[in-house]
RNA sequence: GGACCUGUGGUGCAGCUUGGAGUGCACGCCGGCCUGUCAAGCCGGAGGUCGCGGGUUCAAAUCCCGUCAGGUCCGCCA
């Protein structure tokens, strides 16, 4: 409904925009760009002959000497109309004349002669002194010429970066007005959504939207340098292709010069890749947009962008050190630090210890397996192939009504119950307070308290149920009851590797790929396939950030006769393999390297770092949950002259 | 396809339980005053199909049914 109202620490945010300009610094030395004084006064005065058509009070620029800034960060922003930005303008501008152009944030009038108006660009606001006759409005578009001079004792502004300082003497010209604005243009406010989209541009020129975006090309540009640093070539693959006959659903786009047939958007650019190994490219990647038709969450959007790599003659071991490489130096970007290497658990250890494939490893609360102490227990309740608790740390002052509601959230979770024990006591010794607690020996009563690590205070939590029900089950209440917002500090990175291969059965009995079918099972399993194909392990991994998946890769199947065994136990013949993949499997025929690859989310990346619970904060134009566009009206009927222009004919009203 | 939450001047909210005049708060907007403010201050003013439709009732923002829109989640996302 609302934006988080949650934000990062302010002093940890404007580290992106230090970035940016360093990296402008660098592409500023590269193209020869030197010295700051270059500002066109033709056009300046052309702009102030525009500002006296608006009515307003016409400045000039003219006969003042203008002076840049020695700062090159600065200077490369600086152009015809300007020569400072407003949020950099400090003690060392003193005494300097400047030119500025922004936004007006907000306007303090004082009578005839004195108002003060809080200039905005991307990089912050600036105070200028301005006559008060001057007609300037909420986000009317200004030039200011002035000089900056220090603010008068004691009115400097601790709370504005450049607080100690304002612009005097000023010449404005409106370069554009402005109605007033349909919501504030700050931070503080949470618009409704629907209202913000609407109005994106509006909402864009926040300081938090505007550090998002800045955020964002900041760390994908700090992917790109990873990649090419390593050796890996950015192609584009096609956005109009054939359709996948696997996974997601495709969006169509109908062929005009093919009547009746349709292209296909891609889910993702997996085949094309491959096929630029069979190429010889070695090692590809691309910042790719990919479109999937499937329900819109958080998380998801119709189109979304993914880092997408592939790379030749390599094992498992060498993409998780390429993709590191990029989301650490993506992340020192975002953070002005590098996070600790990531660590790698397995799939089933990740299950084991945290009850999900996503695991947030920024807090404890592990699951802890109680097999032991119940293993000839009498309570029936906790005969099952699997026992596992977790400790809830404090938990014990939850009141009865809360544990009904967890016990009710395990059962819908597929759980036949769930068993909790509030650890009480003080000196005179540790006892638990529970419905159950009357039928554990004193024995199991003892083990339990030894196993969970239980104090007075804390709650635990038991589930006995079949495996996967106890993980899903417990990792579920580890995040409702420990967890935290997925964009809080600090960032947590996993590798998930050896995930299971086939992820149960489909309505017609046939294995289902976990990951997709050209994934390579692990080196250990290939004679399962026949034998146990739901024990084979593959060489599929996951990248995870704070819980939140963000993307998956594989070592690819470049042998025919692995993939016509692993075909074979997904029920694929060799005649429906060849017609849904075909070209791929003829690619393969001309010599295909071994090959792996990997493609994680940048939205979701970038999320993480800027603070947000949703990538449609750091999308500069997503859509709503149903799909719509709000600003444009997107999707929107095609008349009929289009329509038959396509091949396509309306289909008849529905009902 | 399903569950839950939300919808009240431009913005954010309260009012709904227990029906009684579009009642209230803050911001914004318009006009006036004001030479050091910075979420400026003071005075005055304008601005509403209470998402929409139906029902109950003497009377509906409030209760009931339906519907639309937004959000979160389940299904779905190899």
């Amino acid at each position: 409904m609302v934006a988080s109202a949650r934000y990062p620490d302010p002093a940890w945010w404007p580290r992106c925009i230090a970035v940016v300009t360093t990296a402008m610094s660098e592409v500023e030395q590269s193209i020869g760009v030197e010295g700051a004084s270059m500002h066109d006064r033709s056009s300046a005065a052309e702009m102030a002959g525009s500002g006296a058509q608006t009515g307003a009070h016409e400045g000039t620029s003219g006969g003042a000497e203008v002076t840049g800034s020695d700062d090159q960060a600065v200077a490369i922003l600086a152009t015809s109309m300007r020569t400072v930005m407003c949020g950099q303008v400090d003690l060392h501008h003193v005494e300097r004349r400047v030119q500025l152009c922004g936004w007006v944030a907000r306007r303090r009038e004082h009578g005839e002669h004195l108002a003060f108006v809080d200039l905005r660009d991307h990089t912050g606001i600036v105070q200028c002194v301005i006559d008060g006759s001057v007609d300037v409005r909420s986000e009317y578009v200004l030039q200011v010429t002035g000089k900056v001079r220090r603010r008068p004792e004691g009115m400097e502004n601790p709370s504005l970066a450049t607080g100690d300082v304002e612009i005097g003497e000023c010449e404005v010209v409106v370069l554009a007005r402005a109605e007033p604005p349909p919501f504030p243009v700050e931070d503080r406010v949470d618009v409704d959504e629907v209202v913000r989209l609407r109005n994106r541009y509006v909402d864009l020129r926040r300081p938090r939207m505007q550090r998002n975006l800045r955020l964002r090309s900041a760390m994908v540009a700090a992917i790109r340098r990873a990649m090419e640093r390593q050796g890996f070539c950015e192609v584009e693959t096609p956005l109009l292709w054939s359709a996948t006959p696997e996974g997601a659903r495709e969006f169509a786009v109908p062929s005009r010069l093919q009547p009746g047939a349709f292209y296909a958007l891609p889910q993702s650019p997996q085949l094309a890749k491959q096929l630029l190994m069979v190429a010889g490219v070695d090692r590809y990647f691309q910042v790719a947009r990919c479109l999937r038709d499937e329900d819109l969450r958080a998380d998801r959007q119709f189109e979304f962008t993914q880092l997408d790599m592939e790379a030749s003659f390599v094992t498992q071991d060498d993409v998780l050190r390429f993709i590191s490489e990029a989301v650490l130096d993506a992340a020192e970007v975002a953070t002005g630090e590098r996070p600790p290497p990531i660590p790698t658990l397995t799939w089933s250890e990740s299950l084991d210890r945290f009850g999900t494939d996503k695991p947030d490893l920024r807090f404890d609360m592990e699951l802890v397996d109680l097999g032991t102490v119940f293993a000839n227990t009498e309570v029936r309740a906790f005969s099952a192939p699997t026992v596992k608790a977790i400790r809830v740390p404090e938990g014990a002052e939850l009141g009865r009504n809360r544990l009904d509601g967890l016990v009710q959230t395990a059962k819908d979770l597929g759980a036949k119950g769930l068993a909790w024990f509030r650890v009480t006591g003080g000196a005179e010794g540790v006892s638990l307070d529970s419905p159950l607690d009357r039928f554990l020996s004193p024995l199991e009563r003892q083990r339990l308290l030894e196993v969970t690590g239980g104090e007075p205070g804390d709650l635990l939590l038991v589930v006995a149920d079949e495996h996967r029900t106890v993980c899903t089950v417990l990792g579920h209440f580890r995040l409702a009851l420990g967890g935290k917002p997925v964009g809080e500090p600090p960032f947590h990175f996993a590798w998930v590797v050896e995930f299971p291969m086939f992820d149960g059965t489909d309505p017609q009995g046939n294995l289902v790929a976990a990951h997709h079918p050209f994934t390579m099972p692990h080196v250990d399993d290939r004679e399962l396939l026949v034998s146990d194909p739901l024990a084979v392990r593959s060489q599929a991994y996951d990248l995870v950030l704070n819980g939140w998946e963000l993307g998956s890769g594989s070592v690819r199947i470049h042998r025919d006769d692995i993939q016509r065994e692993v075909f074979a136990a997904l029920g694929i013949e060799e005649e429906e393999g060849r017609k849904r993949f075909g070209f791929l499997l003829d690619a393969f025929r001309h010599g295909a390297p071994p090959h792996a690859g990997f493609a994680f989310g940048i939205d979701r990346l970038v999320a993480i770092f800027a603070g947000e619970e949703s990538i449609r904060e750091v999308i500069a134009f997503p859509k709503t949950q149903s799909g719509t566009d709000p600003l444009t009206g997107a999707p929107s009927v095609l008349n009929d002259k289009v329509l038959a222009e396509l091949g396509l004919r309306r289909a008849a009203a529905p009902g």
